[in-house]
DNA sequence: TACAAATTGCAAATTTTTTGCAATTTGTAA
DNA sequence: TTACAAATTGCAAAAAATTTGCAATTTGTA
């Protein structure tokens, strides 16, 4: 595969000592396609597939820093690390349930960088949340 | 009781006709206690009482804006919302698993309201957690 | 104080997550 | 390419977390 994404992948799993498997390929190609899935998502998606294996990779992942959870909404989702996608931001509509992505904005950036500076903090990374109504629910809203 | 904040509490839940319990009272008494909580936390903290209530007083807080579910680290975490609380952030040591409240930063603030503006999103407010570590397990990182 | 409606707390069901282990798959080096 | 050691899978089963139904109790109202 040229893909550089999988390559990347590849790498921090290897680097480690660990295999490069069906299974977490499945996993990782899942997660290139879609946006942010909660466990059930991928558990359909990966259908025929064990929740055990899926559970150990997600755990695998997380402590790799290939993968993110998140709370959106009501549930945690899981998306691909700042490591495989651009850093951005997401937007959850509390009536539909719809993710919105935001793209980066470098003002909050450079505003994070600040305050954990002056906190002695060292950030590794981060996350925003917004929550609202999205302009669809809006529209519905008024008729 | 003359705490404005409990009869703010109690007016949110007597408007919409729910009774002012003790277990919810006491549910209320230890979020305003404590910065942010586990439901094992919780339920320790609220010992000798039924996890079944407090499921369903957790519920009934989310859906009355009382409280949040936040994901901080890799836990799931509940807290008042802003209506109890002026309004703040979090950074997650990933480290010793420490949270220290960040307070209110004005420009980022301003950031998202414009951002969401541009994008016609009406926004009912948000979240950001920052992870990395804190000063003290620098320190330990060091010797 | 009495009543209707809401809530609790128990037992039990259901769902989610973790663990142990034998069979299989993977990477490495001859 | 083959053979081997180590890692991983997928099953069964255990453990933990969450939800449901219901009778007894508590709450707000008149």
């Amino acid at each position: 595969m040229a893909d550089p994404e999988f390559r990347r992948f590849k790498k921090l799993l290897t680097s480690k000592g660990y295999f490069m498997t069906k299974p977490r390929m499945r996993l990782f190609g899942l997660l290139q396609k879609h946006p942010a899935l909660t466990f059930k998502q991928l558990l359909t998606l990966n259908h025929q597939h064990d929740p055990v294996t899926l559970y150990r990779n997600i755990e695998l992942f997380e402590s790799l820093g290939i993968i993110n959870k998140l709370r959106l909404g009501w549930e945690t989702k899981i998306e691909l690390s700042d490591v495989f996608q651009h850093h951005h931001h997401h937007f959850t509509c509390v009536t539909c349930g719809r993710i919105i992505t935001l793209k980066e904005n470098i003002i909050i950036e450079n505003q994070i960088k600040n305050l954990t500076k002056q906190l002695s903090l060292k950030a590794t990374d981060h996350q925003l949340e917004i929550r609202g109504i999205c302009p669809t629910c809006q529209r519905k809203g008024k008729e």
